[in-house]
DNA sequence: CCTATTCTGTAACGAACGATACAGATATTA
DNA sequence: TAATATCTGTATCGTTCGTTACAGAATAGG
């Protein structure tokens, strides 16, 4: 067992609260007094459990990923493309209208914050998005081979309009729109999925950029 | 006219390199240095003519508003609302794909901060964007009289779902997505018009939200 | 020319920022 | 029990934050 005074606060529960803070005012806008004091604990215990305020925030980010772990999984093991999409985007809308605790509104891989005085932090959080997205990606051409998509369908893009929808839906519920206007947007943006899934062969804009990064 | 020393400077062109660290940095993180190194002037000089770094930061969302008050214009001018969502989509994955001067990829209604320490900046950009989905729900109110759009349609969620739509294209914009990738989330986006502009007459989300206001 | 008014640059303000030095407390190991 | 290691609370570090006091410069009106 380790050695020393063991930590007389539970990890899981100081990134619970860490996560509130960051959710409700963004990397910048959270103060390290605001977290110490949300997280019951003194800055030095901080430090040492995680190094830095960027630390702190890298371990909260990963803290959310496994929160929504089950969620992305229930999505993508959702029988066809089309249910996959219905279940990512009326679940999206669902959640960034009650994110549980007393969580604000919105997508902390959002509200975390899209601009910053130092770079690195959007980046980290676009690439948790990304994440998300390559799932998508993922799952779509699985169902190109299975057949439930449409041979001429473009899984990138299918994935990358879904990613979109989910962050304006993010925006929106952070902005204050209610859970039934939410899932009306869901609804527009699945209501063409048909016509949807079929038209994205017609443009190469994919096939460019696996090109460019091969 | 005006006594007293002359202003040295541009008003519109500093308000334009105050745009562009807004923008790149959002409001927490572009510092009182950032902005009068930028704009070329000192400190004092600004809070003379912007009062402060929030009525700065106003000034700047304003001048924003009048240089795409044209694009609106020509959305709105479109003569179907089907083409008044293409216009929009179009005009907004081109535009956040390259914005201009030296600004950065991405809207600055986003990029601003969509979350702060201080609320009130998130809540002045929220008001701005929901400006702009209200002039897409009143050109589409008038679609519906003028019959180029369903009876069943509705406006408020249409103007929703578009004003969505953007901001989703604008965060992956902010990512680095390229503008290829862009216009196809924008024509995935528009693929289903038809049933999307029929389909919404089916849930009274709209009407409550409205009851509510009254 | 004189006064009033407004802007400019220098220099600095108090407050808040992220991060730490240090000593005492609490555990394991030998 | 002594030695070692880790965590905790207090108190504070130097930096940067947004903001402003002040004196000099530049204009308009009389």
């Amino acid at each position: 067992m380790r050695t020393g005074r063991p930590r007389s606060f539970c990890k899981d529960e100081a990134l619970d609260r860490a996560m509130n803070i960051f959710w409700r005012q963004g990397y910048e806008g959270a103060s390290m007094a605001d977290l110490t004091q949300a997280m019951g604990i003194n800055s030095p215990s901080l430090y040492a459990c995680f190094g830095s305020k960027e630390g702190l925030f890298k371990a909260v980010l990963d803290h959310y990923d496994q929160r929504r772990a089950q969620f992305m999984q229930d999505v993508l093991d959702a029988p066809t493309a089309a249910e996959v999409a219905e279940a990512f985007l009326y679940g999206v809308a669902d959640f960034v209208a009650n994110t549980g605790g007393n969580n604000p509104p919105g997508c902390l891989m959002l509200q975390g914050g899209i601009s910053c005085g130092d770079s690195q932090i959007p980046d980290v959080l676009a690439k948790h998005r990304a994440e998300k997205e390559a799932m998508l990606r993922t799952r779509f051409e699985k169902a190109k081979c299975c057949g439930d998509l449409c041979e001429c369908a473009n899984p990138a893009a299918l994935a990358r309009y879904l990613s979109a929808m989910a962050n304006g839906i993010c925006v929106q519920a952070a902005a204050g729109a209610s859970p039934e206007e939410l899932r009306e947007v869901a609804t527009l943006a699945l209501s063409g999925w048909q016509s949807a899934a079929a038209d994205t062969g017609v443009r190469d804009a994919d096939k460019v950029k696996s090109e460019e990064t091969a």
